[in-house]
DNA sequence: GTCTATATTTAGATAGAC
DNA sequence: GTCTATCTAAATATAGAC
């Protein structure tokens, strides 16, 4: 009985609108996917977007906005823990834990596309990545005081590169097989103190 | 005085054209690049470029056919290694060479987004990326036997994962920065021989 | 709020002059 | 061989009916 607008109706369908965008653009691409496919494949027609996001791109960042509170999530779940270097481990195994699926591995790769051309999505996604860079970095760091992480190490950038490694088992995703064991391997001989230097 | 035609002359033009395609491919993507913008930066017209390539797709693919060649030469330079951990570890090096520059990131980023829609462009950089793995997983073969690497990694795995390592590297380029040390060092902890297990 | 119809723009590709 | 001119198709976005 809602007279003029429903919120709750408005955001259930942005985030229809949005799940099923995020499919066709990580399946096809963004460019070759039309607004009205997406439209389509809802059952409802171009027009019909149009309504719940200004526009294509606006449609597009739609789909990486919920990101950032499931990395809060996960930093908070792993930021205390009393063993910094293994809470790294499974912070990135996490990370990768969407890596078996090809279509994650799709959008990360339309994500890089375009984040360089639109600055909107620039800063939602760097929101994004900073929370969860903070967090490697602050449990780095103990790990360091603690002599569980190689002190030769700068915080920021290992944990930069950990993101990046983590970015390269999405590009390595094939349907059946988990990163699982790679990942977790090649961060502890990353962070691991070396003897010589 | 080449009467018809001069197939040193096509295929310098055709060079230069797929070199110019790579530039604005990189930095604006493929589909946002249209030929008119590349025959225009050469100061040719879209004609023209049709005549060369028969294609958008086929100058894309071009622009990977040139790197097979490098592959070759730079297995040939490594894999009769007496050392094979360190000569792992230089070809790393050698294929993250690049990643400094931004538009090699760009072009990675193109050519993944790609290569699922053209069964043409995967045949050609299948072919290169199993020259380079064929050529890793020969020297991390040699090098379980004597000892300096993981007895308890699978060669095939092991290589693909390394070639993945370095598209990280690729992705986190930036324009000053050389991710050479990182490369190595987590290519070296990860094969190195682990205590446990 | 949602759909139909369409205006506008722009791209890839071709034909044919030179 | 190369350029000009253009055809054709498709996509975004809007206007307006319902």
């Amino acid at each position: 009985m809602a007279r003029k607008v429903d919120p709750a109706h408005t955001s259930q369908m942005r985030a229809r609108i949005a799940s099923e965008a995020a499919r066709l653009f990580a399946a096809h691409g963004y460019e070759r996917t039309s607004v009205s496919e997406i439209a389509g494949a809802l059952g409802t027609s171009s027009g019909s977007v149009f309504y719940y996001f200004r526009d294509k791109a606006a449609l597009f960042r739609a789909v990486f906005e919920k990101d950032l509170p499931d990395a809060e999530h996960l930093v908070a779940k792993y930021v205390d823990s009393s063993d910094p270097l293994e809470a790294v481990l499974d912070l990135v195994e996490a990370l990768g834990e969407d890596a078996s699926d090809p279509s994650a591995s799709g959008m990360l790769v339309e994500l890089l596309r375009h984040v360089g051309e639109d600055p909107e999505l620039l800063e939602i996604v760097d929101h994004t990545a900073s929370v969860l860079r903070n967090g490697i970095v602050s449990l780095i760091s103990r790990g360091i005081a603690d002599g569980s992480i190689d002190a030769g190490l700068d915080a920021e950038e290992t944990a930069s590169w950990l993101q990046a490694i983590v970015d390269a088992a999405y590009l390595n995703a094939r349907p059946g097989y988990s990163p699982r064991l790679e990942l977790r391997r090649t961060a502890l001989g990353y962070l691991s103190p070396k003897p010589h230097h």
